[in-house]
DNA sequence: AGAATTCATTTGAAGGTTCAAATACACTAC
DNA sequence: GTAGTGTATTTGAACCTTCAAATGAATTCT
């Protein structure tokens, strides 16, 4: 059971009784192939069950058909669910759009830009998608410099002024709805739990909750901590000591650990007035309420930009697109009250 | 600005004044030029900024240096944490092999398999790595029907005889440490809560809980439910009703559902009579005791076996190996009590 | 000195595809 | 009957690399 030789366009066409450029056609343009020899070529592939050679086509488009993007070590993986997310609607969405992705792995910034770049010069990927850019991040300028066509999940923060394409979530329109959701349920003391101002993005969810309550409130109950579920009860008791009654809060693990502080203050069924940030399978294993991002929309999004940076590499000016979340509401149960279902 | 033409092993030899052939040498084997040529052309390949056209080099020698996987869809977030663990590694493994990792999307079993025999034909990948190997999964015989070299993370469950390569780890050798170091603390009725006996690896969990206890125990104390944060919780009450004092869990999902039913058994600072399975960062937050899988070996062996599979298209018999999990012990400690340090 | 051995480099070809241009053919128009 | 307009197909070249074999030059052996 010696394997046959791998079917070519020359084989195919040898048998047809055709020119290799008629395969070609047939593949790539069968509007300017005869019908009759069309269909004919068409039997004979689909019998040989013919694929054509990426890199043979590599060779000549100069094309690469795949798409570059870091894995990042997994850090935080309470909230981690977002990327995982991203990755795989990202990934369908170039499947769609006929590219493959490529995963890198980087200790930092520099070297993953080096990765990238050696593989846009090695004709391995056509572009790369930039994921979580941070505080005047280098990596936007140093692409742009390397004629490497990208975009970003994640708007530029800070003065670098490089121009490129990006799409974000609008993290403050997301805070805002769940302060203003908690102000008509009646409550007038609503405090924020966040990270250090030096986190952008953090600070774009602050920014939320201050214009929810605009002038409604002169001090403003907020506590910024790290990330850890420990830190959000610690602040949550906090805020409350300081006469919270509700707390927004910058992410699902800030806000997990602000629940039971809450707790008391209502009968389970009914929400708590506390509130995340990325609705993750905590959120919904705890019953806790968070703001959830449109993250498949945002990962198609990118892909179409970086798709068309790809097909006009110097005439493509970035764009920034901004989505609005939302806010998934949930009724808090006591987990160890209730039975399973099935 | 007009970029320059690409360099190529052809321009750099008409600038050293060598042939394309000795460039190529410098490259691939080294040792086969005169040092003073070499340092002559690797200069110049440094001037340039030359890299070695990846679609050149995959055409003349029918290898592609890349490895196809599938991204899962994201359904339990809560121990996901594994197998973004898994990825990492996996890519890093792959990169230090010399091999890229091609992501792929899939709704099912035979789209994932028509998805990877397909970039294998396209010569878009030169094997592939399959994860969460089910019962008497169909991938693998279909594989090795379409001639695609394959490792598995998973070892192969039910009698499907397909001879193939495969990394694993060792659930039972956990649950039983897990057992053993409960026994150890005086614990003589220790529950286990699972999922139903048609999960090949929630029976293996189990069978190490089992095999702790030996004859210590006649009448087992287990419940078997959906993977759920409630349902461990509803599992863990209904144990400690039958007596059960501490309790080994198949998931960090349901110990954390059992976490409250036993935080009364212990003051905080000690060790809770409640062991989960994978370590995710949930447990690490709570404070949970959890068996840690060492995800990172698994997957530099995955990529190690497929590497060599790959070398040897025909040669190569498959083979299994175990890995041996450990028990990561933690300290609970209340939430609400801890005051953040910094 | 001529043949045999080793080392350094070059030559020719092949791998599969697509682009740009050329050819062949059928048909309409004058 | 020749020029002109399409449409369908073919030709030749190029994309960049590496394999296998050949050449050239220097060294050693008999």
């Amino acid at each position: 059971m010696a394997s046959r030789p791998r079917p070519t366009q020359a084989s195919i066409a040898a048998q047809v009784g055709v020119s290799i450029q008629t395969v070609s056609n047939v593949i790539n343009s069968p509007e300017l192939v005869k019908p009759e020899t069309r269909s004919r070529v068409e039997a004979a592939i689909r019998a040989a069950g013919y694929r054509p050679s990426a890199a043979g086509r590599a060779l000549r488009t100069r094309h690469a058909g795949a798409i570059g993007m870091r894995l990042h070590p997994v850090v935080d993986g309470i909230n981690g669910e977002v990327l995982d997310r991203f990755f795989h609607a990202v990934t369908q969405a170039a499947q769609d759009q006929g590219y493959r992705i490529n995963l890198f792995t980087a200790p930092d910034a520099p070297a993953e830009v080096e990765n990238l770049v050696g593989a846009h010069q090695a004709g391995v990927i056509d572009g790369a998608i930039l994921i979580d850019t941070g505080l005047n991040d280098p990596r936007p300028q140093l692409l742009t410099g390397a004629h490497l066509p990208f975009a970003a999940f994640g708007r530029p923060w800070g003065e670098l002024s490089t121009r490129h394409s990006w799409v974000d979530v609008d993290g403050r329109a997301g805070t805002y709805q769940a302060t203003r959701h908690l102000m008509a349920a009646g409550h007038s003391r609503i405090g924020f739990i966040g990270w250090p101002t030096s986190s952008a993005v953090g600070e774009d969810r602050r920014q939320g909750w201050l214009l929810a309550q605009a002038e409604a409130e002169p001090e403003p109950l907020q506590a910024l901590t790290e990330n850890q579920v420990r830190d959000g009860a610690a602040a949550a008791m906090e805020l409350r000591a300081r006469g919270a009654s509700a707390v927004v809060c910058a992410s699902d693990a800030l806000a997990f650990g602000a629940m039971p502080v809450f707790a008391d203050l209502i009968e389970p069924g009914q929400e708590l007035p506390v509130i995340g940030f990325d609705n993750t399978p905590v959120a919904r294993a705890v019953g806790l309420s968070s703001v959830e991002q449109p993250v498949e929309q945002a990962a198609a999004a990118v892909v179409a930009q970086l798709a068309e940076h790809i097909r006009q590499p110097d005439g493509f000016l970035g764009q920034g697109v901004i989505l609005t979340p939302t806010l998934e509401l949930r009724k808090w149960e006591s987990m160890v009250a209730s039975r399973p279902d099935s």
